[in-house]
DNA sequence: AACAGCTATACATACGTATTCAGGCCGCTA
DNA sequence: TAGCGGCCTGAATACGTATGTATAGCTGTT
């Protein structure tokens, strides 16, 4: 293995000088076509490549993205968020497109993952994945804004609006799940989730919820609201809390697909079917729903669409200067487990 | 925004010349403890980073590892695999342990990904993660060899063993998995995989699935095999396959469980009974296996331990030049699709 | 023929760090 | 008191690229 090649081994074999080759692959049209083929020639022989330290040192910035995660809301070995996850092969490849690289890390909410990333030119930016309003959290996008830090958040995008924010447009989607069952026919429709600020989109779900209820004319009933965070005992635990109440329900809106599924193989073990009995429909469209018995009607994000705002938002960011905020649409799908055959 | 400090501004903070800065933050024995305290508090007091780009042309290395998926073999905008999703934190976390970060790409398997990385300095090593033997594949690995470059890869390490591998123990999953069912009374067990190249970790499935039979004296009946690769409609196309054939059968022991899983569907949709009249086990334990009805038996891969074993075998690779290769313990998780109550 | 105007290239330098080498200071010994 | 060794620290430099400035070579005009 012997050493790599730089620029100048290519000036070299060019015949030319060292900034000529700088110039002549970054397409500076200062350089003669005949030149720069002659230099692209020799790199493609020489296997050239660029050393992106060098570069990013005498350029200041790496053509890099951050991606963050915050360890405290991953508890031990728990599954990232599938939505997330999910996100990420859109960015990757958004990224490329872009032709900036992308890092990901865990970090300690209560690190100094604020200055970090840009200050050692690791990243030229950040992507934040929405923590909602933790305690913790604000006072270091405000610190990130007045250190003049490049980042995008994804979540709801009601509260302080502290830097470019992408989000699902939560609201509408409650707001659909909760108007597609009461053209089912159902009048007695439950909320699974919870309002609690540790879950901003849930509690916009929420908003639409009450909103389709009271379009129709008919008011909430705070019996048939059970909490319930995103995981399966949640769901069947609030299926237990409301038939411990004894509020009469014919359908179930979830605040999340698996808090739905587990609401489902609770009213299965009750007896009751789906969705004759109850009508159930969940929100995240993970790949789970599709699998789920019966199928699971849910309201579907866009992770594509998403992953690309908030490349590009970010990205924008850093090259123009300018802060964007996107609100994306989202798509009831409906599959069996709300519509009676 | 002012410009960022610069070592020479701790220096000069701290009273002492730039190089003892960079002594005293990097450990080096030889800078007193007064002198460093003194270093350590100018450098916290101006927020100062290390610059990532200089250090790291000054040193030759990034300390930063790439992650390569392949654009192929995500046709359009397909899942990336869920177990190679279920790897992405655990190997995260370990980088940070190894103060490493960790880079995300996609590539084109037929692009020069292979000379990409290291030459540019952009990661000190990549990890691959399993494409069995596709034609471009090896010559680049051998390529990557030659150069001396650092990589570790995910899958099947019994073909010619090209670099540091580190797999799950296929085959013995497969063993395992079948022994299971023929515990449970079920003699006339179905495979659904293949053994076509494109997926060696089947392959490895369907030889244990083999041993097991042929250790309860059975002879495997190619009848009883059918061709499905892992998506649900294939599972699906799978057991109508069988059923055309006629052979009977009291079992499937599936090669992924969203193959399981469509099967599962296409069953109860033609009457049977799960696990009553058709036993059915999977393979991988994704999240959905757990959520589906009857929730599925599967072998189990360790996510966890397989993220560490890739990320420690690159980096020893990288610092201490050994090249190692692992074998992973899978684990039989017995649920209510393959158990009679 | 001389010169302006232009293009294509070379020269010199800066980016911020890590390391090699040289030297200063101190205490100890003879 | 001269000499010596050990411990810290500073001066100088190299890493590979990109860019501002200078210059050489043309073309065309008068």
């Amino acid at each position: 293995m012997q050493r790599r090649p730089t620029s100048f081994d290519i000036a070299a074999l060019a015949g030319v000088s060292q900034p000529t080759v700088s110039r002549a692959l970054s397409g500076n049209p200062a350089v003669s076509e005949a030149t720069r083929a002659r230099v692209l020639a020799a790199a493609a022989e020489l296997n050239y490549k660029v050393d992106k330290n060098a570069s990013g040192l005498r350029r200041r910035h790496s053509r890099t993205l951050a991606l963050l995660f915050f360890e405290e809301l991953l508890p031990g070995d728990a599954q990232i968020n599938p939505f997330y996850l999910s996100l990420l092969g859109p960015m990757v490849r958004r990224c490329a497109e872009h032709g900036y690289d992308l890092l990901i890390s865990f970090q300690q909410l209560s690190s100094n993952w604020h200055l970090d990333y840009e200050d050692s030119h690791k990243a030229d930016g950040i992507i934040l994945l929405g923590y909602g309003d933790y305690l913790e959290y604000r006072p270091k996008l405000e610190q990130l804004i007045e250190r003049g830090a490049h980042f995008v958040r994804w979540g709801a995008a009601t509260e302080g609006q502290l830097g470019a924010t992408v989000s699902s447009d939560n609201e509408q989607g409650g707001f659909d799940a909760t108007t597609h069952l009461l053209q089912q026919g159902r009048r007695r429709i439950a909320f699974v989730g919870t309002a609690e600020p540790g879950y901003p989109e849930f509690l916009e779900r929420w908003r639409g919820y009450g909103r389709a209820l009271r379009a129709a004319g008919i008011a909430p009933d705070q019996n048939l609201c059970v909490n319930a965070d995103p995981s399966e005992e949640s769901g069947v635990e609030a299926v237990a809390e409301l038939l411990k109440r004894g509020a009469p329900f014919d359908a179930i809106f979830a605040a999340s697909d698996v808090a739905a599924i587990g609401a489902m193989h609770a009213l299965q073990s009750h007896g009751y079917v789906i969705p004759a009995d109850v009508a159930v429909v969940g929100f995240d469209d993970i790949p789970a729903a599709s699998l789920s018995t019966p199928r699971l009607t849910t309201v579907a994000q866009d992770p594509h669409r998403a992953a690309e705002m908030l490349i590009d938002s970010l990205i924008e960011a850093i090259e123009v200067g300018e802060i964007r905020d996107s609100l994306l649409p989202v798509h009831l799908t409906v599959r069996d487990s709300s519509v009676c055959a």
